[in-house]
DNA sequence: ACCCTCCTGTCA
DNA sequence: TGACAGGAGGGT
């Protein structure tokens, strides 16, 4: 469900809530989820959250039988939620796969597809392998020629290549290539300069712009207050099939790429 | 580069 | 009943 800035406003929001606090024992309630290490949880310190790629990780400081830190890392996917039990009214508690139990409170993870996961790790060095983020410093518009190469993959679904750029995900995807007048059925390596130029900075404002509005909501999406975001009322293209194009009036297209739907207008948005 | 699969739910 | 859902790994 959440892409990068759904995954950054929880973030945002998790951080001042749980830093500090400290951990008595992780609850596993779907046994998907089970893990060895939820054993070594209990009486450490949540020194920070923070998020990688589309992933949210808490940095558990040492405790009484172990010095090293420990990593807990959830992944919302499709239909994943991070709630402060003080707002678990309006959950469905049937949805309920785990729960981190601190001395006064708990998080819990709701996730009604079971999509979703959660690791605790040693290092995060094992977690999936990622490719650069897009509002970090290393994402340049050189470096996004040089990530897709002589690619032939349509750049809508390359974008969704959490090992070339992480965060982007189906919504954001069609909006910035809307945003970037760029078909979504070109091939990566025919983009010319001046369209890796727009879809660089185009990217960047998006998503920007969507985590000034903490995010968007359609059905599944909720902060960890159990809120929704509010881009949703900027998209542009993305769900509005048949509708006016906002910059030409032509009507806006659905195809489908990889099983996946695109969202696009074929007047505004050019292969070259 | 494609297809399927993992799940559960909603909507036409 | 079938299509579809903001994700992603696996197989061919």
């Amino acid at each position: 469900m959440p892409e990068l800035p759904e995954v950054e406003t929880i973030v945002r929001q998790l951080g001042p809530v749980l830093t500090g606090r400290r951990t008595r024992e992780l609850k596993i309630y779907d046994r998907k989820l089970e893990t060895g290490l939820k054993e070594a949880v209990p009486g450490r310190t949540v020194e920070t959250v923070s998020r990688l790629g589309k992933q949210i990780c808490l940095a558990l400081g040492p405790n009484g039988s172990d010095r090293n830190p420990l990593w807990l890392v959830f992944h919302l996917r499709m239909t994943g939620r991070l709630i402060v039990d003080s707002d678990r009214s309006g959950q469905n508690e049937r949805h309920l796969r785990a729960e981190l139990v601190l001395e006064d409170g708990s998080l819990l993870f709701y996730d009604l597809r079971r999509f979703g996961l959660l690791l605790v790790l040693r290092s995060l060095e094992e977690a999936a392998p990622l490719g650069i983020d897009p509002l970090g410093p290393r994402c340049t518009v050189s470096r996004l020629a040089e990530l897709i190469g002589g690619s032939t993959t349509a750049i809508k679904p390359w974008l969704l290549r959490q090992d070339r750029i992480v965060g982007l995900g189906n919504i954001y995807a069609s909006e910035i290539l809307f945003a970037s007048a760029i078909d979504p059925r070109t091939p990566a390596c025919r983009l010319d300069s001046d369209q890796l130029t727009r879809l660089h900075r185009q990217t960047r404002r998006i998503l920007r712009l969507a985590i000034e509005n903490c995010g968007t909501t359609f059905s599944d999406f909720q902060d960890s207050h159990g809120r929704t975001g509010s881009f949703q009322n900027l998209l542009k293209v993305y769900d509005r099939q048949g509708e006016p194009c906002p910059r030409c009036r032509g009507a806006i297209e659905r195809i489908v790429q990889q099983q996946r739907s695109t969202y696009f207008c074929p007047a505004c948005q050019k292969t070259s």
